[in-house]
DNA sequence: GCGCACGCGGTAAACGTTTACAGATTTCTT
DNA sequence: AAGAAATCTGTAAACGTTTACCGCGTGCGC
């Protein structure tokens, strides 16, 4: 594992300059006796260029970062599955960052931006505070940000519409007949947590009906705290007929807690979640959900960050995708052989 | 967005050479008035150290690469899970390869090693070729393989135990009285396809049960395939009354078909699958899997890629980690109600 | 046959750090 | 107070590339 060989050793060995190795190795026009020469050298020393060297030379690392909350929550990993192959189809690394929403963890990765040991930088922070935003207006390096930013600011942007998917979500549940609509939320101070309770009222508002406070649950994002939200509704509203979760765990964790009580799920209790993530479709029973396009906000939000290293100085981009309602057991009504949970989930995944 | 500051900047504005700057910045001994100066000019400046340019020097990237056949995967994404926050404690970036099981990209990943731009590399083949060991032997940087290699490959190793997994498995199909157990396996052609398939055969044998070879369907490791594959075995052997699924993706294909067919699971065709992702406790019926110690064949890996950083000099070594099973739904018989798929999904996830 | 243009290739200077070494300063000893 | 010892700091050389610039040699035109 001794010290590999440089274009020095490859230039004394051809017997050329380290400025023709260079200039062979990148492809730049050289007379072929030369070529051959240093393609021979390089070959017998089993040469393999050095990156950081010359990633100083060139200040270009080919190398982007993604920084997400939670490496294990499904909606991030939907979008890493698209973002992956985006920028590995154009010559860049991925860098990944698991910054388990914790606010100096995220201002971190920003500032070491600075670093230079990227090029470009994908975040989906949970919450954005000020600091976010000033580390952002400062940062050395293209940013797209995954989720909402306030008007103004000047950064590329990919969000989701979580409000019209609330309301897509609350419309069907109505269509169905239920009226006692519970929302289980997650932190308010969250960007999604706030939207989502501001879209449930909105949305039971304009179907006229009441917005009852004792019917809003607000825990964290996760499956086991999910449930003891709604374990903790159930006992102050038993009346309660239908639940808007604010994630697809949140919903999973009140399918376990259903069961337990034995409610019924659709019948008694109809069940929403909320990213339409791979367990959402595996779920049992299956779990209608909102998809918010995470996959596609990955492929967008790696797409706009490409355009920005191919040296765009254009105006910053901001996109929205749209979500749609994905419909099945758990709104659907008995009487299904479930065969609509079978579509969805199989996507990738090779063997262990 | 211009050219950063740098130590020349900095010597400049404090009035000391670059070397002072350099001590100061790493914590070297030095006079408190120097160490003043520079501070207050760095921090004026907004400097922050360029990580390409002390790489070159230091021959230290503090960047691991972590190889895995994709993305999309839960089984790797159990590994992941535990990796980053190990790698990342211990002061390590964590860059991604998905190589879609194309041994042509994993040789690209290993010779890449080459190329410096990491400290270390975990990689997790599928197949493992000759090619692969020629790489391996001369790799430029220490590499941690989580699979199995042949005997005496000098490289650090943590695997799993399938064929006692399978045993497991199939042990316990036995004891709730099935006999017609069938595999449905994945390509014999990988590592895991090949043990898996030999493990069953062992097992059936050690039973006193006959190896019937049309209970035996080979597919790829992904859910469509699997539910192909068990359409066909039900065709052509209607009695079966198990299935071993090479994998959770399989075994959630088999779900599907068994439901569609009318099989009722477990009660006219037991399932088990293997890997225990979190689709496993999430889906419907949930699934009995054999836990193949995804995450914490993830924590040795990383542990043992760092302790190899840290400068150790030992020999390889190799470490397995043996399978447990996770009896739920599909083989515990009915009448559950259910509580038992609860618990062990929840584990995290923010929200989106 | 001389000079000019042109194509190659070599020299050297970057890129932004770290660090060996030696020179400069301070502090201590006596 | 002078010399030795200890401390600090500056100069310069790396690390392995890329690339601007210039000189050399060939081939061509006149």
């Amino acid at each position: 594992m001794g010290d590999g060989p440089t274009i020095n050793t490859i230039a004394e060995r051809a017997g050329v300059s380290i400025a023709s190795v260079s200039r062979v190795l990148n492809g730049l026009p050289t007379r072929q006796e030369t070529v051959r020469k240093v393609m021979a050298a390089a070959d017998e020393l089993g040469y393999v260029r050095n990156a950081v060297a010359r990633s100083l030379k060139s200040r270009r690392t080919n190398q982007v970062a993604f920084a997400m909350a939670d490496v294990g929550n499904p909606a991030y990993l939907a979008m890493l599955r698209q973002i992956q192959p985006v920028l590995k189809a154009a010559g860049y690394r991925l860098v990944l960052h698991s910054t388990d929403a914790v606010v100096a963890d995220e201002i971190d990765v920003l500032h070491s931006l600075g670093e230079r040991y990227v090029d470009g930088l994908i975040m989906s922070p949970l919450r954005v505070t000020g600091a976010h935003l000033e580390m952002l207006a400062a940062a050395r390096a293209p940013v797209v940000i995954i989720g909402s930013v306030p008007e103004g600011t000047r950064v590329d942007n990919v969000r989701a519409d979580s409000r019209t998917g609330v309301r897509l979500a609350v419309d069907h549940l109505y269509s169905l007949g239920r009226r006692r609509i519970a929302l289980i939320n997650g932190p308010l101070d969250t960007v999604p947590g706030a939207a989502r309770g501001a879209a449930y009222r909105e949305a039971l508002e304009d179907l006229g009906l009441p917005c009852d406070e004792s019917l809003v649950r607000i825990g964290d994002f996760y499956r086991p705290e999910g449930g003891r939200a709604v374990a903790d509704l159930l006992a102050r509203v038993p009346d309660v007929d239908a639940l808007m979760c604010a994630n697809d765990l949140i919903a999973l964790g009140a399918l376990d807690v259903l069961r337990a009580a034995g409610r019924r799920v659709p019948d008694d209790v109809a069940v929403v979640g909320m990213d339409d993530t791979d367990l959402a479709a595996a779920s049992w029973p299956s779990l209608s959900s909102v998809s918010l396009g995470s996959a596609e906000r990955g492929t967008v939000a790696a797409e706009l960050l490409l355009e920005r290293l191919k040296g765009g100085e254009h105006e910053p981009r901001r996109v929205t995708v749209p979500p749609h309602l994905v419909v099945r057991a758990s709104t659907a009504g008995a009487g299904h052989d479930g065969s609509q949970g079978a579509g969805g989930a199989g996507k990738k995944g090779a063997g262990s």
